[in-house]
DNA sequence: CGCGCGATTGAGTAATTTCAAATCTAGTGG
DNA sequence: CCACTAGATTTGAAATTACTCAATCGCGCG
């Protein structure tokens, strides 16, 4: 289980053993059945999440109660409602789980020490977040430019083995589509 | 100048003189004039950018000829074309002035030594990453969840300042809107 | 004065949504 | 192994939204 997490991270900075256990302890292991919600709307966020196998959608709920998919998230993915992590508030977003998923969690407390303490670490999340925002920028640029069936396509290509594993529906609402129309012309 | 960056960086994390000091001898100092061009597509990405004073807009040429744009950067923003710049390749975007605009440069190099150097920094560059992970989260959920006439409404309300400074045709470019949809019901 | 650029308006067209109904599928209990 | 049900997917048709193309307007500046 930590050694997913070791190699994960080992990607971009290596650790010692001394390192790796340090950073360990600062994490603990949650185990969740498909359909679970890790975050719920409304609730205060304890924790940031490394998916060590599962699936699952960090999903806003919007006042005509239809359902909007920020992000999927599976095996070596951080997820959480960062927002409200980071400000302690409440969450606006709620993550589940679309598999039984199992995550190693971090305290907001525990993620500032150890990104205090070990400099290497925080250098590493440096970088996540850098390719994070990469990533969110080709999103919103595919929304712009592309139309659903260009967006499917990309989608298709960019993360063939996430399209497996959702349902229709669900990469609909991922790709700001209905169903219906996402229907028309996938296959 | 640069005391502009250093209130900026201290809004997050303090620095002593000696440390801003240090800081300081790794950016550049360049002024652009109004529909000058910062970063070209197709070449390569020597700096990130901290915008001192005006307007850009980082755009997207697609192949049928239309401009996109990712996002517009004005005072105490750090923009760029990040991937670019991290992975040493060529420019997928392009960034240009919308007004005359004066901003701080780092390379790469110094920003890795600059973050290596002094962990305060590499910190307040994580708190930003965070953050504008964040705003380009609320920029995806704005495509998937509302119409045209819904994101104007949110960019009036988010940045009135920026929609004052900005041509209507470019705030089209920047919703995912034809401008005589956007002329439709602005105002 | 007249040019040029950005903004607006109109009309027809294309893309997508909505609502409703039909179909398919996987899992459950008998 | 089969029948049944709930959920997911597909299909159809009408309604809506936004786009495109073209023409016009408005205004600042040389």
């Amino acid at each position: 289980m930590y050694e997913t997490l070791r190699q994960h991270i080992e990607k971009t900075v290596s650790l010692s053993e001394e390192e790796f256990a340090f950073v360990q302890g600062h994490f603990s292991i949650k185990k969740y059945k498909k359909h679970q919600f890790i975050i719920q709307e409304g609730e205060l966020v304890n924790y940031s999440y490394f998916i060590l196998s599962g699936l699952t959608k960090l999903v806003h709920n919007d006042a005509s109660g239809k359902s909007h998919i920020v992000s999927f998230a599976m095996e070596d993915w951080w997820e959480s409602d960062f927002y409200a992590y980071l400000t302690q508030t409440r969450a606006t977003l709620s993550l589940e789980c679309i598999e039984d998923t199992e995550v190693l969690c971090i305290s907001l407390a525990n993620y500032r020490k150890l990104c205090a303490d070990l400099q290497k670490v925080e250098a590493f999340f440096l970088e996540k977040a850098h390719f994070g925002n990469i990533a969110a920028q080709r999103r919103i640029l595919s929304l712009l430019t592309s139309n659903a069936k260009e967006r499917y396509a990309q989608l298709l290509k960019q993360y063939p083995t996430l399209v497996q594993r959702v349902p229709k529906s669900l990469l609909a609402a991922y790709l700001g589509v209905s169903r219906e129309t996402l229907s028309r012309f996938a296959r």
